[in-house]
RNA sequence: CGGGGAGUAGCUCAGCCCGGUAGAGCACUACGUUCGGGACGUAGGGGUCGCAGGUUCAAAUCCUGUCUCCCCGACCA
């Protein structure tokens, strides 16, 4: 491609509006603009990397047996009615109406759509298992898009399903799934971890998320670094410790704490530390209040607390229920003398703990001397606990690293989940019907692309790794007034097409300056410069974008046949595996 | 949804407080000089100052409303 005759929109100046450096250089660079809030427009270069990524998808995919489909965007009501995710998924979910004001949704995924197919058309354990795959645009109302095309309301996500006859062939394609992810993260040049993580919205048991280390990252991830446990800020667990009531009790006292509604503010006036305290969150969860006891210097990770507890939906009570339960204000709420109706339970960080400080249940009241086991019974001890960097690992005990990352892949067990309550089953082999075992996997293609350029980014633009490079070569003609540059170029770039490298040739008539400044930011790994500095001597100049200063020359035909060797070995994948159909 | 900030040329911004014929740099067009890390000169093209009301002889500027975008936060008692 001749660069006069592409559409590639640099720009000199940072855009006003993206503060991550991906954002920044995909606008910069000419990749991408936005459209509305959280949608964009991918321009000619963006969508030549999203193309590549697409192919290394597909074809890791096929080689596990997946096959590729397509299913609709917009998602008639009923199917999602089904389920109860009409109503569950929220105002994350873009709904619409049509002209005969039948309700529809733009499908942010598609369990639902999927398993209405295979229920109509899959009869036997025969068929079974069935790998279903698309890559395709998805739509969710997110709170708050944000970092460019990182949380976009629209974005491309390459979805999969699989549906099993038992609870082994799941596992193995599961497993199929996981090794896939791996290939396809690290073809695109991606340092990753699979860590165990939290279902969310889209339920099931096992699951895993693939993240791209980044300090941008809008995920935290825990990491030990003796036992190699990992797992995602919603998942990561505490160790836990039997709770005992300590021998030398200490006598409850009410203490008088006007205003002081916070454990940092109780923490300053009794001069006694928050890991003294006890906090006492009050939750709605299926229509009952449940009272949650964690250390005050601690925090409650919701996502936990709803897998303990055994939950679907996790809510903060509002003032009105705290005062309701409490009989006071916010802020003062203890875990001893709540009304019967009301669940207690507590969280590890708790165990064996005395001597505590709580709230009261009566305004501008706390309590000293608390004794769990004693003035309180909880009815469990529970792992609800947001970690921190440096607790212990729960496996071996080293302190965890905490980290940032970006989730560009999750995979999960669904089991029944969808099939039960859609009726979706099979004839088994003992003659009996049974509903599908399904599992399904979520890659964010676009998410990809944002993740890649974080990683691999110098202070001068992006530096692609090749596999999903828009181009491969960039032949740089430093005077395109200069006639035997302008013909040593030419041939190059021939030359290269010819040897079937993906080639750019930046024939603008601009100064060298701002043609080098532009291929930096472009960040084509490979970088032929043609010059009449270099022409005089018969040579060129090959560099590779990562290496700039570590040029070397070479005649024009020895040019082509470096780069191409080069980017032939970093280019990487193309194994045709076995299952492709 | 709450708080903060911003909407003026394609981009980055000034002008607004103190009302009086709309600006700069970059980008773009033409010509000339230049030409190996974002050149320079000359001459140009390009803006209903987000939108709608209001005040005023007069509004980018003051007032009211509204839309959009960005950032932070979203209940940890």
């Amino acid at each position: 491609m001749r660069w006069t005759r592409a559409f590639i929109p640099t720009l000199k100046e940072d855009p006003a509006d993206a503060e991550v450096v991906s954002h920044r250089l995909m606008v910069r660079a000419g990749m991408l603009r936005q459209v509305a809030r959280g949608i964009y427009s991918y321009l000619p270069l963006c969508q030549r990397v999203i193309l590549k990524i697409d192919a290394i998808v597909r074809e890791e995919l096929d080689r596990i047996g997946a096959i590729e489909l397509m299913l609709p965007i917009l998602h008639p009501a009923e199917l999602w009615q089904e389920t109860g995710r009409w109503d569950l998924y929220g105002p994350l979910m873009m709904r619409l109406a049509d002209r005969h004001d039948r309700r529809y949704a733009l499908g942010p995924t598609h369990e639902e759509v999927v398993t209405d197919l295979v229920r109509h058309e899959v009869r036997s354990y025969r068929q079974l298992p069935l790998s279903l795959y698309q890559i395709q645009t998805k739509f969710r109302d997110e709170i708050r898009p944000r970092f460019g095309v990182m949380r976009g309301r629209e974005f491309t996500m390459k979805d999969a399903y699989s549906f099993h006859a038992d609870e082994g062939s799941l596992d193995a394609t599961y497993g199929d799934f996981r090794e896939a992810y791996s290939r396809i993260f690290t073809r695109c040049g991606l340092a990753f971890r699979d860590v165990e993580a939290s279902a969310g919205e889209i339920g099931g048991d096992v699951n895993h998320e693939f993240m791209v280390l980044a300090d941008t990252g809008e995920s935290v991830v825990f990491s030990c670094p003796n036992c190699g446990y990992a797992a995602s800020s919603g998942r990561a667990e505490a160790v836990r410790v039997a709770h005992q009531v300590p021998a030398g009790q200490a006598v409850l006292e009410e203490v008088a704490t006007p205003g002081k509604t916070t454990v940092e503010e109780v923490s300053g006036l009794l001069g006694r530390d928050p890991s003294e305290f006890v906090k006492t969150l009050l939750f709605q969860m299926d229509g009952r209040t449940v009272a949650v006891l964690v250390r005050g210097d601690r925090e409650i990770e919701e996502e936990k607390l709803g897998r303990a507890l055994a939950v679907d939906r996790v809510e903060m009570a509002g003032p009105e229920r705290v005062r309701e339960v409490t009989g006071a204000d916010v802020g003062f709420a203890g875990p001893h003398g709540l009304p019967k109706d009301v669940r207690v339970v507590a969280d590890y960080s708790l165990a064996g703990r005395g001597n505590l400080v709580a709230g009261a249940n009566r305004t501008g009241y706390h309590v000293t001397g608390l004794e769990i086991g004693r003035d309180v019974q909880p009815e469990a001890w529970i792992d609800a606990v947001r970690l921190v960097g440096g607790d212990p690992c729960p496996r071996c005990g080293t302190a965890l690293d905490e980290t940032r990352g970006i989730e560009v892949g999750h995979i999960f067990k669904l089991g029944t989940k969808y099939s039960e309550p859609m009726g979706a089953r099979f004839l088994d082999e003992d003659g009996t019907q049974k509903p599908f075992l399904m599992g399904c996997y979520g890659l964010g293609i676009t998410r990809v692309v944002a993740a890649a350029i974080e990683q691999n980014h110098d202070e001068n633009g992006i530096v692609w790794p090749t596999a999903i490079a828009p181009y491969e070569v960039e032949v740089l003609p430093l005077n395109m007034d200069s006639a035997r540059v302008v013909e040593a170029a030419e041939r190059i770039y021939e030359e290269c097409r010819a040897e079937g490298l993906e080639t750019l040739l930046d024939d603008r008539a601009d100064r060298a300056g701002s043609k080098f400044a532009d291929a930096d930011l472009v960040g084509i790994p490979w970088r032929i410069v043609v010059g009449d500095r270099g022409l005089e001597s018969g040579m060129v100049e090959v560099a590779r974008r990562s290496a700039r200063k570590d040029m070397a020359r070479f005649s024009p035909e020895e040019a082509v046949h470096h780069v191409r060797a080069n980017v032939l070995r970093e280019r990487g994948g193309g194994a045709k595996g076995p299952g492709g159909g």
